[in-house]
DNA sequence: CATTTTTATGAATATTTATTCATTATGAAT
DNA sequence: ATTCATAATGAATAAATATTCATAAAAATG
């Protein structure tokens, strides 16, 4: 039962190839290791403001990809983030196990300029910064979020 | 079975209220003098290149309001007018019985400098024009759509 | 004008989506 | 920890939408 991280994963799904149907992005989002049913994906749809063309579903007019209903980033890493640890100019973030693909791509979106990329597995995140201090600029504002 | 005036009545009722649904969609058209099936609406969505969120049905993402797929007014004209004729800063237009109403939106949407506001009837459109030259020059463009 | 082809349409139906209802999880407050 | 309230969810179902199939109107063609 994870909401966020789910909505989360319905956006990027949508931003990388076409939905056609909740049926087909129950598909998608199985892959990516949320198996939901149809109910739940009719409400997030319209939670998220998602619109449905003939094209499929589509991201919500103005706003930018991240709606305007998401939990912030740091609510998510409050929640999922066990550890982070820098060597050199990476990041290692562990997560509690199956969370790591997901809490990535909400970094990812974040945008930051200190993040190069990331690779995430299963409770491990690894990202890249461009040097060591930005490396660990990064890593204290994340765990600021911790609490 | 008139296609171009139908689906230009529904841009102009997304325009206006709210559609909730096709069949909430129905009635409104049915009020400005459409009688059709739920599964034609269908297909005039797809055509217009609608989508429907949360709050209903809305028009298509860039794209102005007048979608791209509309058949042009001058198309209208040569289908549905019958006679122009100007009296001082006004014009008067005849039409087909049933279609000034659509007609008169079709010019509207169209947005001519000369045209200062319209009224239709039920084969009857009157433009207000800002004076008589003006008028005139309406008249004779709309003409010219005649053929 | 007769014939063929294309387009538009509605009724019936298949498919998709939203909602209801019951259940389970989560968190707060004591 | 127990109770209470709130939120999340799925199964079943209701409601909405898309499609199929048949037909009729309009347009093109000979």
């Amino acid at each position: 039962m994870n909401k966020s991280l789910r909505q989360r994963a319905v956006l990027d799904v949508l931003k990388h190839g076409s939905v056609a149907s909740q049926e087909d992005l129950q598909r998608h989002l199985r892959r990516r290791g949320f198996k939901v049913g149809q109910a739940t994906l009719s409400r997030d749809i319209r939670d998220l403001n998602l619109s449905k063309t003939a094209h499929g579903y589509a991201l919500p007019q103005g706003e930018n990809g991240a709606g305007v209903a998401l939990p912030p980033v740091s609510r998510l890493v409050r929640e999922f983030v066990l550890d982070i640890r820098s060597a050199q100019n990476l990041l290692v973030i562990k997560t509690i196990v199956g969370s790591a693909q997901p809490v990535a791509a909400a970094l990812d979106e974040a945008d930051w300029p200190e993040m190069v990329g990331t690779i995430a597995g299963d409770d491990t995140i690894l990202i890249v910064c461009p040097d060591k201090d930005q490396a660990r600029t990064l890593a204290s504002r994340i765990e600021e979020m911790l609490g």
